[in-house]
DNA sequence: TCGATATGAAACCATTTGGTTCCCTTTTCT
DNA sequence: AGAAAAGGGAACCAAATGGTTTCATATCGA
């Protein structure tokens, strides 16, 4: 079925917002209940909460009870929508040789 | 001075909205004026201008005024900036390797 | 020159967005 | 048991967003 999904927060949308872009990042080095995080942040932690949930609804985060927290970490998989949108664009300004060196020289692993 | 760009449109904002993002698809194709543009979009040709000028100020599109038409194309490159955000979070979902066949089978040069 | 075409600018409007405060429920600690 | 901590929900608010209609301006063609 296609039940599993249906987005209603567009990634698009999602990451328009500079804060929830912030969020992202901190939420990809750990997972971090709601006070830790909004503890970052120059708003209230309702607010916080707000930009979690829009998060969320993207896929863009994964939210895990734990007694009386609830912690969220990066789900980063619907960052590949984004991805593959820009691949069009990249056929503009790089030929794929100057994109190859920056994929090699970037290689850390 | 800082006074060479200064965009008052943000490239993530300005690629939050569908009609946008469709607008660059389509001036990627070829450079268009205002009435050819907004033919294709079921809203008036004053929305679709204004999109265009929020395109224009986050530097996605360039506009050239060509005897009473104003033709716009689109300018990839403040893509970058997009494509540098989501490099980060490549290594969450991609090993190098998987990236590095994806980028291979996709190239046609 | 005069009408039609192409576009921008201004005023306006409804909805969404990003934030707040206040309150309620659940869980933990002593 | 009772207080404190953690977080969600609801009501509210100002500003931004996405759209409209109307008007003004510049250019083109006959």
């Amino acid at each position: 079925m296609t039940g599993s999904a249906a987005p209603k927060h567009d990634v698009f949308q999602a990451i328009a917002d500079p804060t929830r872009r912030s969020l992202l990042r901190l939420l990809g080095e750990e997972e971090l209940p709601v006070n830790a995080i909004s503890s970052h942040y120059p708003m209230t932690r309702t607010a916080v909460s707000k930009h979690l949930r829009i998060l969320s609804e993207a896929g863009l985060v994964k939210e895990r009870k734990v007694g009386r927290e609830t912690r969220y970490r990066l789900e980063p998989e619907p960052l590949r929508e984004l991805q593959e949108w820009l691949a069009y664009y990249e056929r503009f300004w790089s030929n794929k040789l100057a994109a190859l060196k920056r994929f090699v020289e970037d290689d850390e692993t």
